[in-house]
DNA sequence: CCAAAAGTGTTGTTCGTACACCCATGT
DNA sequence: ACATGGGTGTACGAACAACACTTTTGG
């Protein structure tokens, strides 16, 4: 068998949506690298595939060693593939690929130490080319917000129409009509499941809770500019 | 370095579009097995990345090895990553993980001796999971004609509005409307340019014939099926 | 003239945007 | 009372489906 041997490593994008600096941030889960190459680097978390082990079953171990194993049962089936990453030189150690993969998960717990969720838009010289499938995480995670309820799933297990536009303002850095998205979103069958409870204390009209409901995808799909007329 | 080694390939998904039983259908480019495993099987084109090589070298040397180098120089950038496969168990001969591509270009010319383009409706028992790799890139390529101008590098360099719907309904398998695509795509700028010949020799009205434009996204998108009415 | 294929005009519907307006609560 | 945020109604426009209709060729 010709070729070069590699060793194959799982790389995860984890995104959540954090109030930082007053504003609602996507950020990304990183953690500091213990040893060499990077060492004190931020990296994704990650780790290699070991024997007898796909590609799909690595991304859920090592999601479920830095998010806590309590929510890996309900993880397997929502790691999406983003990419193969292989440039000859992207490690020191000698050739190794590494599939980027991004999950899709409800609210996270805090992280454990020497992990932290940092914005996107802050995060800068990832060890090896982390800083590349990062960005790809990003922008498929923005893709899917068009097309799926991937929203909310970035969402508390009980959350306001509000909480879910500032998910999409957040993720898009935009801004939502408020009046036209809580239509939308609530016309959307199976998406939102209106609980009895209702929000109090607030400053205005306390709005409707809702839960997640079973649909996944968007039909007809979220628009993330207002058209970009072709003339 | 923890984990274990894999050799690294790339397979190809091949497509276009040739007319087989009397119509238009979507055919892949198939390459039968001269070595073990999998001896004279047919089996997607592909190949081990090589030392220095990143995934996308491997892919366009590929690319030329089995359509002449001629189409070399047009192919680079032209390749989209599909999906990486690492099943334990998917090549007898080790651990191998293969990145599946999906190369966008214009029409091909007829393919060497053991190779052949055969309609992907007819393709069953590849070798490896290679009709799995076919079938992810059949759906990313249908997927690609509803918001990209692909379907027309899947004509000849000039084409009529008809040749193009041809594109749509073998790869979609369903039938469009042909006037109301004509205005969908000539008035979709940079598509279509319309060329000072016509056709002649046909049974009505000779058509304008077109060359490929620069526009590479369709804004609007072209709609796949008559809106699936989520009710 | 007639069949066949190319191309245009028109109408109804769906869906998004913009924005006026009403609702329910805290202060 | 009034500010604040939640939520509804409505008018306008863009784009698509459906289909009648005109144009231009070959037989």
């Amino acid at each position: 068998m010709r070729g070069n041997l590699f060793a194959v490593a799982v790389d995860l994008v984890v995104l959540t949506v954090r109030r930082h600096q007053q504003r609602d941030q996507l950020c990304v889960l990183l953690v500091r690298r213990g040893e060499r190459p990077f060492e004190s680097h931020w990296a994704l978390p990650g780790g290699f595939v070991q024997a007898d082990e796909d590609l799909g079953d690595t991304a859920a171990r090592e999601l479920a060693a830095q998010t806590g194993a309590a929510t890996q049962g309900a993880v397997q089936g929502h790691l999406e593939q983003l990419a193969g990453y292989a440039a000859p030189d992207r490690d020191p150690r000698g050739r190794v690929l590494s599939m980027g993969y991004l999950p899709d998960l409800p609210d996270l717990p805090d992280p454990e130490a020497g992990a932290a969720f940092l914005p996107v838009e802050d995060v800068y010289g990832l060890a090896f080319d982390h800083d590349r499938i990062l960005a790809d995480g990003v922008e498929r995670a923005r893709a899917k917000l068009e097309y799926t309820t991937l929203a909310a799933a970035f969402c508390p297990a009980e959350f306001t129409v509000t909480d879910l536009r500032r998910v999409y303002e957040a993720v898009w850095r935009t801004e939502i009509d408020p009046r036209n998205f809580q239509r939308k979103v609530t016309s959307t069958p199976g998406f939102l499941i209106p609980t009895a409870t209702r929000v109090t204390g607030g400053r205005g009209r306390p709005p409707q809770l809702f839960r997640r409901g079973p649909a996944t995808a968007l039909h007809p799909p979220m628009l993330r500019e207002p058209i970009p007329v072709p003339v």
